[in-house]
DNA sequence: CGCAAATATGCATGCGCTTGCAATGAACAT
DNA sequence: ATGTTCATTGCAAGCGCATGCATATTTGCG
């Protein structure tokens, strides 16, 4: 160790006003008897410096506790090493991994998450203008955007990827195949030998609610079942439970499935078939729904669902990114990954 | 609509090279006929503009699309509005609830989250190391941090906040009294009969777990009941059901209740009573956990908990937070706020 | 050992913005 | 009217860093 081995000090670093400043790369030049571009080289992989003065630069650095200011670097490079993540609450809640499987898979490549947690879909007009004001390399949305504000994004050229919707009109997406998870659902219920199906669907602007109930009526129309009762939910456990609730008030049980859109709905149409109807699962009704979530994989509850493979799509959902960030002109392809069947005893068979 | 309403465009704004420039307050400036000066003042609450110019150039901003550059500001006032919010994935996991009720808070002050989440507590010192490159205004730690690392933010003057941990020496906190919701839950299981105890805990580091569980035993002593068998899980359903395996395997099954360390053991715990032993919930054993979480109040579970109120402590913590970034010398506060009870039919009464 | 080519380094400039300071003009009291 | 005060405004400097360019300095080769 060297002498001034005081460690991490901020201030007086010299004569200068010493108030609070912060540590600069001058001061890490100084120390280390090099110009101050050459401690911005040392930082910079690839670029041309010695290697021993860098090893130099770099001690002196460690010594002093100096660290690049990403954001000061961010004004000149015009890149911040961050990208936004927009997204609804809902997900979050009904399916926590996604924010994991993201998050992480940025860390990977050294980019950072700034969060944008939606609880209402009207915040989004503001959380896009905060997005232009941070100079963000770019954004993933897994919430519809408003026309004018992709023009916004756009004009900023702030690359946008969607995940989990629709890439409208030239817009790049990573996804899961809901339509075909839809079908593969579908049939698995009517494998089980039902005819007669309940339906509890997201609600109305929900993309991927729409796209999964689509598969499934496809294909039970192939199957020639019928759907007997339907029921309008927002992906929440409580509104699976109403559903039911809903119907035997209004005087319908006929129906020998039921497939919800996700998996909260599918555990709650369960639990109020077995806990307030006394009704057996899948004896008298079988239960199906989609995400493969955690729970639905307990024992008390052992849902057939649809799973969506979330780290591969995270994966590209990075890659992606990582590549349009680099490249301003690139086609906006969209990746589609299938989800895989999660058999339960939900189900027969 | 004036003349130019040819809506937002970056580059070849004049004469410049034009070619991927981002629009700057010098090109609102010049559209405005004032100084850059007068643009960036009118972006400040509280500068001094005349308010008629302030409106001409707000006007002409959004006519061209400009959006004042964070990250530019950042550097110069040394504050990015950007907090760190560095969570165990666990945490998100096993209560979703977190993350969106602190995002949220900060979101209504314009403060935006950096997300750090740590899938294992290894990745820490790397995430420090980020966290002090960018400018960020404090830390929110809902994980442990080295002392080194508490080191490094104290002297780069980052506030630090931790949230459900021990405030160690002098450092401000915000969390639930779990020893207290420790003793809470024991006495309502106390209250319901029981006598025979099993305790599910956490691992051994996991401060919330450790806290609650003081609270039980020490209640358990003092209502004269016994710890009949332990278990060392880690928060997961899984290793609930796991306990409860495990004590059958060597013969344990006459205690009366479990009490885990948090809902989503206790929920295993039930489910492997239920399913793998066919034992009856609360009669034969009763079953409480903590948190309060959504699958705790479903049906077909109905878990006796001890609720944590989230949205006041993430208030709380945003508050404290937005004191200490203005505030450098505060004394490091410590905020508790108690647990609610809440009861459910796993546990008799 | 001499010269060309390659590699290191420092200087100066600029990224987009804020802000102290001085200059301007308006508003007011006398 | 005239001096004084105060709110506006522009100028210029600087936040901390990256980088093109012009110099060193080193390396390679004959």
């Amino acid at each position: 160790m060297s002498g001034s081995s005081r460690g991490p000090r901020a201030g007086d670093v010299d004569g200068k006003k010493g108030e609070n400043r912060r540590l600069t790369s001058e001061d890490v030049a100084r120390a280390a008897g090099v110009s101050a571009s050459a401690v911005s080289r040392a930082f910079t992989p690839g670029a041309s410096v010695a290697p021993a003065k860098r090893a130099l630069i770099l001690r002196a650095a460690r010594e002093l506790g100096y660290r690049p200011n990403v954001m000061a670097r961010a004004v000149v490079t015009r890149r911040s090493n961050v990208v936004g993540l927009i997204l609804f609450n809902e997900t979050n809640r009904h399916h926590p991994g996604v924010l994991l499987a993201l998050s992480q898979a940025f860390s990977k490549i050294g980019v950072r998450v700034m969060l944008f947690l939606l609880e209402d879909i009207g915040e989004i007009g503001a959380v896009i203008d905060h997005i232009l004001s941070y100079q963000l390399d770019g954004v993933i949305a897994a919430a519809p955007i408003a026309r004018e504000d992709l023009e916004h994004l756009a004009a900023a050229k702030v690359p946008l990827l969607f995940y989990n919707r629709p890439g409208e009109d030239g817009l790049a997406s990573v996804g899961c195949d809901h339509h075909a998870s839809g079908v593969l659902i579908a049939r698995h219920v009517l494998a089980a030998g039902a005819q007669r199906i309940a339906l509890i669907r997201s609600y109305a602007e929900a993309f991927v609610g729409n796209e999964r109930m689509r598969g499934v009526e496809e294909e039970l129309a192939r199957g020639g079942a019928k759907v007997v009762a339907e029921y309008r939910g927002d992906f929440d456990y409580d509104r699976g439970v109403a559903a039911v609730v809903d119907w035997a008030a209004r005087g319908i049980d006929d129906y020998d499935a039921i497939i919800a859109a996700n998996d909260m709905m599918a555990i709650g149409a369960k639990d109020a078939l077995v806990h307030k109807f006394s009704k057996r699962v899948p004896e008298d009704v079988a239960v199906a729904g989609f995400d493969g979530v955690e729970a639905s994989r307990w024992l008390s509850h052992s849902i057939a669902s649809v799973d969506q493979p979330i780290e591969h799509m995270a994966q590209a959902a990075v890659e992606m990114m990582a590549l349009r960030i680099d490249n301003e002109h690139l086609p906006a392809e969209r990746r589609l990954f299938p989800g895989r069947l999660q058999r339960g005893s939900s189900v027969a068979g």
